[in-house]
DNA sequence: ACCGTACTACGACTTTCGTCGAACTACGAC
DNA sequence: GTCGTAGTTCGACGAAAGTCGTAGTACGGT
């Protein structure tokens, strides 16, 4: 059953470093996830994103976004949905969320 | 005299791109550099910011910072003062800044 | 003019990152 | 059970990024 390495493991709100956050955000792809969950409440299953890039790149990025603590992802029947962290982001960084999505140029 | 490719450019307001800005952001050396500048107001020389990198590296991550529009370089003698943009990056992503100032962690 | 200071330019090297395809696992439906 | 769908894992690859040292430019002081 694979290695367990990153089984769906979320950072603690204090574990969140704003160094992986914007790592995480600094990437057009990833971005793209991050607007099209942050206009979804119910989450977002990977393969409904509209993205051109292949399954396995779409899986790294979301582990990314998970692992840095912007995104949670719970598994639903075959699908993984994700979800905004919205709360512990604007927690720890208040405004830094909504300045981000306030740049939609 | 060099090839002038970036000769103190700075992009104008609407030139800034997020993802530049966030990838200016996402990097411990830059991140520290924009904390200390965040803390003043005259601005600060390359060589005045306690980082523990080379000359060269430093120069580097100046730039980055500059032709990303997060940071103003002006000649002052034989120096280059750095200032944050902050007006720029307030009225572009208002939050953005704060919220990653606000990481004192 | 000379010298020292402040920074930049240019390679070079190493590491990280984004991308992919192929093989694999997990779940639901039939 | 079989099949198909949804994601993951594992290399592998090329591109980008951070680091450095050396050499060079620019400016101020003497």
């Amino acid at each position: 059953m694979g290695d367990m390495d990153n089984a769906l493991e979320h950072p603690d709100r204090n574990e969140i470093r704003i160094e992986a956050v914007l790592h995480a955000l600094a990437d057009p792809v990833r971005l793209t996830i991050v607007r099209a969950l942050a206009t979804s409440d119910t989450g977002i299953a990977c393969g409904a994103l509209e993205l051109d890039v292949s399954k396995s790149t779409r899986t790294h990025h979301i582990r990314t976004l998970r692992q840095a603590g912007v995104v949670h992802v719970r598994p639903e029947g075959t699908s993984r949905i994700s979800t905004l962290r919205r709360d512990d982001l604007d927690a720890l960084y208040p405004g830094l969320l909504d300045g981000v999505l306030a740049a939609e140029r």
